[in-house]
RNA sequence: GGCAAGUUACCCAAGUGGCCAAAGGGAUCUGACUGUAAAUCAGCCGUCUUAGACUUCGUGAGUUCGAAUCUCGCACUUGCCA
């Protein structure tokens, strides 16, 4: 199924009056600008609406898809989406409440514009009166003179309600401090909301509540500049119910990206999803609806060891980002590796096939299973390698390795090997000679 | 520009001449229990082939038999003053 066959079954949950209604039920208002004003602008004739991103890595992450999300829902309203790369904001970097940014170069930046392009159109449809329009501040960042920034921009922003913003007290009041480059990061935020407004007619923007500075920063400047109220939406940070961050698989982020985080792993992450979570989950990354939303909770509270609710979540969400084919190949490899105390009972064909969704190596026969740990980065070291052989948890074909020192042939490994770390980290292994 | 304080491993944070690869907490990871869950308990937690060696405590020099710990320069951060 292509990309645009996905996008083609999404539809909103016709039981809400209007989208905006919608929003409220699936979590995805934190924080907005006058709520009666924006379900009236909502529920009417189509608006334009952008929300932005920044290149600071080659991919986008899971917690922009939220934000892909709630748009692709107002498209599907009727709403017309702006897609915004920051090819400027991302030279500059907003301010983390922790710690200042390292700036990336020129080049890296731009080359990553280019990924984030193509990864956002991805999830919004091109085609009719809504069709997603991609935009990038750099174009009108780029031309404007020091000068005409302070002139022109500059004389609207009072420096007490810059200071206000939590972003930049938070950086304030710790021992980091913030540069001004960083400080000056609403300021181009804003400048874009009354850039879009006034070429695109855009009247609302979206963004992460942790935007929230950065988002008023738009609709301040447009009020004074032009007389007019613009909204903002304000999407929650999505937190696991154990206090833990979201969106994070091993330590590491979870991107969209299927060269950064494989299909396999993305569908393993949204799998383990928290019985107390999965719910929530189901309400901002699927578009199935309120029925059916409701029937899977019931399923969570009745028959939790099934995990129905984990296994539509993580096949809807799994499907839209990377598509169907990869989902079934996904969910089959799970279902060969998965449980499988036995894997002779599988043809050499379904193993391949399985061992390819995984991060796989070919290595020779003599080959030890500390080094070819680290070959699949199932370990960073061989310190770590033998650490982990050490407390019993890595598996050559599902059977334990006790000695450090052993290669497959010593395990008498066939053509395929099925490396795994602890109960669910695994790698293929295709051995030649 | 002046004065003061600070920069420790993924994060927080102790350490103020040898007993420091560096306390403690958190995170990650592994094991047990489970539902490929949560909670709990236990272990691991710089690199290298273990005993052992090597590299590390902002950075560059230096003092010393020996430095994360002392001296000087530099960079960065914070506060107060101008």
């Amino acid at each position: 199924m292509s990309d645009s066959a996905v996008l083609a079954l999404q539809h909103n949950d016709s039981s809400f009056d209007d989208v905006w209604d919608e929003l409220l039920w699936r979590g995805l208002v934190h924080v907005s600008t006058d709520a009666a004003e924006l379900k009236s602008l909502l529920s009417g004739p189509p608006i334009t609406f952008y929300c932005g991103f920044d290149p600071t890595a080659a991919s986008l992450h899971l917690g922009n898809l939220v934000q892909l999300l709630t748009m692709r829902r107002l498209q599907l309203a009727g709403h017309k989406p702006l897609g915004l790369v920051g090819g400027s904001t991302g030279l500059i970097g907003d301010p983390r409440p922790t710690a200042e940014r390292v700036l990336n170069t020129r080049d890296t930046v731009a080359e990553w514009v280019g990924y984030l392009h193509s990864q956002v159109t991805r999830f919004l449809s091109a085609e009719g009166e809504s069709a997603v329009r991609m935009v990038n501040n750099l174009d009108w960042t780029q031309p404007l003179s020091a000068v005409d920034f302070l002139r022109d921009i500059g004389k609207y922003f009072r420096i007490g309600t810059m200071l206000k913003k939590d972003a930049v007290s938070a950086r304030l009041n710790s021992a980091e401090g913030i540069s001004f480059t960083e400080f000056s990061y609403q300021v181009l935020q804003g400048m874009d909301f009354l850039h879009l407004f006034r070429n695109y007619d855009c009247v609302l923007q979206t963004g992460g509540s942790d935007q929230w500075g950065n988002l008023t920063s738009g609709t301040d400047l447009i009020h004074k500049a032009e007389g007019v109220s613009a909204h903002a939406i304000g999407t929650p940070l999505i937190t696991n119910s154990d206090g833990t961050k979201f969106g994070k698989s091993e330590g590491n982020a979870v991107w969209l990206d299927s060269a950064m985080t494989s299909p396999y792993a993305f569908y393993q992450f949204w799998l383990n999803s928290d019985d107390s979570d999965v719910i929530a989950r189901l309400k901002v990354f699927t578009f199935l609806d309120r029925e059916q939303i409701a029937a899977l909770g019931e399923h969570v509270a009745t028959e939790p060891f099934k995990r129905e609710a984990q296994r539509a979540l993580a096949t809807d969400v799994t499907t839209l980002v990377h598509g169907e084919a990869a989902t079934i190949a996904a969910i089959s490899a799970a279902s060969a590796l998965f449980g499988q105390g036995d894997l002779s009972v599988l043809t050499p064909e379904v193993l391949a096939s399985a061992l390819r969704e995984l991060p796989h190596t070919t290595a020779e026969r003599s080959a030890l299973v500390s080094q070819l740990l680290v070959d699949t980065k199932l370990t960073t070291s061989l310190g770590e390698s033998r650490r982990a052989i050490a407390q019993g948890g890595v598996y050559v074909n599902n059977v334990s390795v006790t000695d450090a020192e052993a290669t497959l042939e010593s395990l008498d490994a066939g053509d395929l090997a099925v490396l795994r770390r602890g109960k669910k980290t695994l790698a293929g292994i295709f051995i030649g000679q």
